[in-house]
DNA sequence: TATCAATCGTCAGTACACACACGATTAGTA
DNA sequence: TACTAATCGTGTGTGTACTGACGATTGATA
């Protein structure tokens, strides 16, 4: 066996997906500056309009997160007045999440800057590069979605 | 202006390349099950196994962190005794670092099973879409990286 | 040589992100 | 109706990940 090369990190796909996200996260708070919510406080309320009255485990599944992750992201959406977090009639043991007219107001405002967002994050690709990549993408969360540590897992 | 449809999360390339980062790194933690080691602090170990005496800095630059992370991971590493942190002997600002004999070891058990976690992510794509996918991905992360929060920055 | 800018590392603060364990509540069963 | 299992939210501990500020040191300049 001869010494091998070193292993270059950056040509290693685990790496490369690390960059991307880092790179994505960015651009997403760069267009969305004044504003100043987080991906993951967009997805959370966007959920939250598509889905009145959610609580916050299937909240978590929407989002794919641990339900703990999505308290905190939920404390910090209610502190700052932009979702409310009650109790349910029926059962005591859940909290039905809702938008308050700011949470959905800024929401409003979030959708173009966030749309911006994927098509900077995308703009290096051609139109027909865009769609190979997000189809390979997809293909890729999908059938390894079980291996996450926090499965998405839509309606049932 | 017709109501749109509501946003679906998952179709936005930004949230389908944050679960593509979770999954990875759920997989890397599974493969190297035994090791305890992350993705970042495996990154770390294998630049400073390339690189010996490198200082935090452009340790950091290289695996395209922030330096006040980039001390966690060396705290943490170091702490394990896997590193060697020692002030430089020209200049007292600079910490060199270098692999101790565990630190190497673990390196050497490490690198078949990050290769093989390398392979498991792109498991569900054929040896012609693997390479479509690193192609585009590597395209991405290279003309999008100064809008990374923290822009990786190889040797100069 | 005294001053000022740049560099290196660190710290505090904020926000994900997970595993694990816990208490409260509810539903299902003997 | 007691017992048990499942469910929902939360708290703790660990580990990224960034911004902004700071002290210590070094290099460049007047």
């Amino acid at each position: 066996m001869s010494a091998s090369a070193p292993i270059d990190i950056d040509r290693q796909p685990g790496h490369a997906i690390r960059r991307l996200h880092q790179i994505a996260v960015g651009i997403f708070l760069q267009e969305t500056q004044p504003l100043g919510v987080t991906p993951v406080q967009y997805a959370a309320l966007q959920t939250v309009c598509n889905q009145p009255g959610i609580d916050q485990r299937t909240l978590a599944r929407t989002i794919a997160q641990d339900t703990s992750t999505t308290a905190g992201v939920v404390d910090r959406l209610e502190a700052r007045g932009l979702l409310h977090r009650r109790p349910a009639p029926g059962d005591r043991r859940v909290r039905q999440l809702t938008l308050t007219p700011d949470g959905a107001s800024l929401l409003e405002q979030l959708v173009p800057a966030m749309l911006r967002a994927q098509q900077h994050i995308l703009a290096p690709l051609s139109t027909a590069q865009r769609k190979t990549f997000l189809h390979l993408l997809e293909r890729l969360v999908t059938e390894n979605n079980e291996l996450s540590r926090a499965p998405s897992e839509p309606d049932r």
